[in-house]
DNA sequence: GTCTATATGCTGATAGAC
DNA sequence: GTCTATCAGCATATAGAC
């Protein structure tokens, strides 16, 4: 059975997505409509609906789609035994996998506030699944007595909010390569948690 | 000559500026209208045009007037002679100015993509001053050999990202005092940049 | 699967009465 | 100084033709 032309099920979706993405990231979502969205795709804008119930999932399957993944590919890491060499590594994932993903991370920053309150709640567990990750790394380095900082939840966030800093200020071809940003943080958080060495 | 009952044009201007800034760090401003601020003001819309030209004005006199507070409140400290010291009053500083403004900062922050052009461009000139003011503080603890960093520039961006992330945590009520807020975070900064003693 | 057409309502901004 | 009325356009989302 041939399919009917112009159809693309397989394709229009991820093609949405990748365009929502695109504009919300630029634009904002509340500034974004959906006759752009699917003018992007080459769509009219009733076909959208197809794939997305509406203009607020499109934005909460882009935000949780980005954190599960981002859960996933740490989780996936393999880990370093000690604390300093796992906060190292910690630094330099966090950091290349950010700058790889601008617009993901800005809407994951930036649009927290459109989203409805059920939504919200869901996008705040997997953030706070992800800082965990950083605090307990943290707390062992002071239970092995490699590390020191004043709060241990206080300086993940701290440490968060200056790594996630890059992507505010980092453009390719720049002056320093990814590579070289990563040492230059990394030398910054070791002495920040009073790491030994 | 009385004047005619519902004149007010000495309290709506600012009563239409404070709506608007509250409006908008709550809801992001391309999600506000015109007529939610009248609203809040109580006001009709129409109204509104005899105080601001339009509502990118009106975005940007918030922002404009936020960093340039920001900047007089900055110069017209007594300024410690020593770069640590100095650092350790920046630091208190900063968190203590920014949390006390947290709606203007999350509008200076968010609100960037939504600005004209000629309007980001005057907005980003203010903001590079005062990351100047701090790098200035990095340079000159170099050349007196107490502080040491990896890249006075990058430390600047760093150290203002993970001070102004305290806005995204900090509640009224919560564990930690904004003075141990301070304490707290100039411990972890004095560490970053290698701070002697 | 995509289109056109449409419903219902809101948008920024202006004109002119009071 | 504020109001009412209005313009021209765009918003999200749905119904039904093909």
């Amino acid at each position: 059975m041939a399919r009917k032309s112009g159809s693309h099920s397989q394709i229009t979706g991820p093609r949405i997505r990748q365009a929502a993405l695109r504009l919300f990231a630029r634009h904002g979502y509340a500034a974004v409509s959906m006759r752009q969205i699917a003018q992007e795709v080459g769509v009219q804008a009733g076909a959208l609906y197809l794939y997305t119930s509406d203009k607020q999932s499109l934005l909460f399957d882009l935000m949780h789609d980005h954190l599960t993944d981002l859960l996933a590919a740490w989780d996936a890491q393999e880990k370093q035994a000690d604390a300093v060499a796992r906060l190292e590594q910690f630094t330099r994932f966090h950091i290349l996998y950010h700058l790889d993903r601008p617009d993901e991370v800005f809407i994951a920053y930036m649009e927290l506030r459109n989203l409805t309150p059920d939504n919200f709640a869901s996008i705040e567990r997997l953030r706070r699944r992800y800082e965990d990750a950083l605090e307990e790394i943290l707390r062992n380095g002071q239970a092995e007595g490699t590390l020191s900082v004043p709060d241990s939840r206080i300086a993940t966030l701290a440490l968060i909010a200056m790594l996630t800093g890059v992507n505010t200020w980092y453009r390719q071809g720049g002056r320093l390569s990814p590579d070289e940003v990563v040492q230059t943080y990394w030398e910054m958080v070791r002495n920040t948690v009073g790491a030994r060495g």
